[in-house]
RNA sequence: CGGGGCGUGGCGCAGCCUGGUAGCGCGCGUGUUUUGGGUACACGAGGCCGCCGGUUCGAGUCCGGCCGCCCCGACCA
């Protein structure tokens, strides 16, 4: 994207009314615009960013063998009033009339909806296990929206619902989840623990919580140094194997783990290696067995004949949460340093002299290498205005064209996480990006 | 929902107490200048002073109501 022609706009200043690091960032580098409490606008660094998060939790949930679907983001009432949550859900469901009066909601979550969808279409225990998921926008009406993206009220998440014959299949699906996030938070570039947690409101007796280590979390958390030393790579640990999958869960959720609520001094106090910090929950599973299945009466013939209700497990992944989240996690006083996995672009190509023959061919010839994977800040501005958007929207790469290289083929490639720079020739400076 | 605060050009703010032609910095446009870390100067554009009502000769300023947004707490992915 040539930057002369896009709509980023970048604020030297912060406005008003954001207050922690990745709110203002977000404000600064042009990635959303507050459209009022707790709702935001896209813009297309942004975008890019929630599609490239997204992306990489598709390709982790489809590996785990999920399958992707698109739930609607407006329900009907009456789904709801069969699991008795129309009711019971509090102020935090938008609730809605359509023209003919019936009440309708904007889906805070869709446990309702996937067990209609399947009571309606599987009649066998042949046809389970099923793990199906989707990536879809929800609203909740929270009281006090805030730190912009990570506490909105619409915010984009990823859901998966399991559908097991027993408990025991019930929980190779929820390993399986657990293995598939350690590998997803893995690839997104940051640390994730995951900590018992309560079951809450949706209930059930199996759950944890995904925490991501950030200075400006929103809760203490305390964990084991064991956890740094896991390997989740794919191969060392198969979904096809009970055996391995077992052997995960236990290896995950032996060390100690706790946020300050669940804190517990006493096994605390025998952790050799304690590590501590704020952490924010980017992700939360739950193993809730027939709590849905049940009253909405869903069942499948078992192969005796008999009816049998199906065990469910539901898994979350706070997508839009990820984008505040992951700032929070890789930043600096100049911006943003994104992953290289979910950076908006590989590389701003950053021409210092445009009108110059020799850098605007150089900056032209990468450009079109790059092929959508660069930035190009084509602007008619200062030297110093560049370097310093660049920095604030973070871009892992920064391909520095001035004249003074220029005239020798030579460009200088900075990498924004370590400030390392080095002048290159324009194929070794590709060679590194690419 | 309890407590606190704020709404004035795109952004950050002053002006309000003590009513009298709406200001500053940044950004934006034009020109000159500068040319590798937000250059300097000049000129210029841009404002239903959140909304409604009241008081007054006169309201950004005083009074009443409403709306929006932010912060702390409780709550939450």
């Amino acid at each position: 994207m040539r930057l002369s022609r896009s709509l980023v706009p970048t604020l030297k200043e912060t406005p008003a009314e954001a207050q922690i690091a990745s709110h203002r960032l977000m404000l600064r580098a042009g990635l959303v615009r507050q459209t009022s409490a707790g709702i935001y606008a896209w813009l297309p660094a942004g975008w890019r960013v929630l599609q490239n998060i997204a992306q990489i939790v598709r390709e982790e949930q489809d590996a785990s063998g999920a399958q992707e679907v698109l739930m609607p983001t407006i329900q009907s009432a009456d789904l709801w009033r069969q699991s008795g949550r129309f009711d019971a859900y509090g102020p935090e469901m938008l609730r809605l009339k359509d023209r003919h009066d019936r009440d309708m909601l904007y889906g805070p979550t869709n446990e309702e909806m996937i067990t209609d969808l399947l009571r309606q279409s599987v009649k066998s225990y042949r046809e389970l296990p099923q793990n199906l998921y989707h990536i879809q926008w929800k609203f909740r009406d929270e009281v006090r929206p805030r730190f912009g993206v990570m506490r909105g009220r619409e915010f984009l998440m990823k859901d998966a619902y399991s559908f097991d014959l027993d408990h025991a299949g019930a929980v190779v699906a929820y390993r399986k989840m657990m293995l598939a996030y350690m590998r997803t938070f893995r690839r997104l570039g940051v640390q994730a623990i995951p900590m018992a947690a309560d079951t809450g409101p949706i209930g059930g007796d199996l759950s944890h919580e995904f925490i991501i280590l950030a200075e400006t979390g929103e809760s203490q958390v305390y964990y084991d140094a064991a956890f740094e030393r896991i390997d989740y790579s794919a191969g060392a640990v198969s979904y096809e194997s009970e055996a391995d999958l077992a052997r995960f869960y236990e290896t995950m959720t032996t060390p100690y783990a706790a946020t300050d609520e669940k804190h517990d001094i006493t096994a605390w106090a025998k952790v050799a290696e304690k590590r501590g910090g704020r952490g924010i929950e980017v992700g939360h599973i739950f193993y809730f067995g027939t709590k849905y299945s049940e009253p909405m009466g869903l069942r499948v013939a078992g192969p005796d004949g008999s009816q049998v209700v199906p065990h469910m497990g539901s898994y979350g992944i706070g997508v839009s949460r990820l984008v505040g989240a992951l700032i929070e996690a890789h930043h600096d006083e100049a911006g943003i340093k994104w992953p290289d996995s979910v950076a908006p672009w590989k590389a701003a190509i950053l021409n210092l002299k445009v009108g110059d023959a020799a850098c605007d061919a150089i900056c032209e010839g990468i450009y079109a290498k790059m092929a959508g994977n660069a930035l190009y800040d084509d602007r008619s501005d200062r030297a110093g205005a560049k370097f310093a958007d660049a920095d604030l929207m973070g871009h892992p790469w920064q391909i520095v064209v001035g004249p003074r290289g220029a005239a020798n083929g030579m460009v200088e490639l900075k990498r924004r996480a370590t400030g390392e720079r080095a002048e290159l020739s324009v194929e070794a400076a590709l060679a590194k990006v690419l």
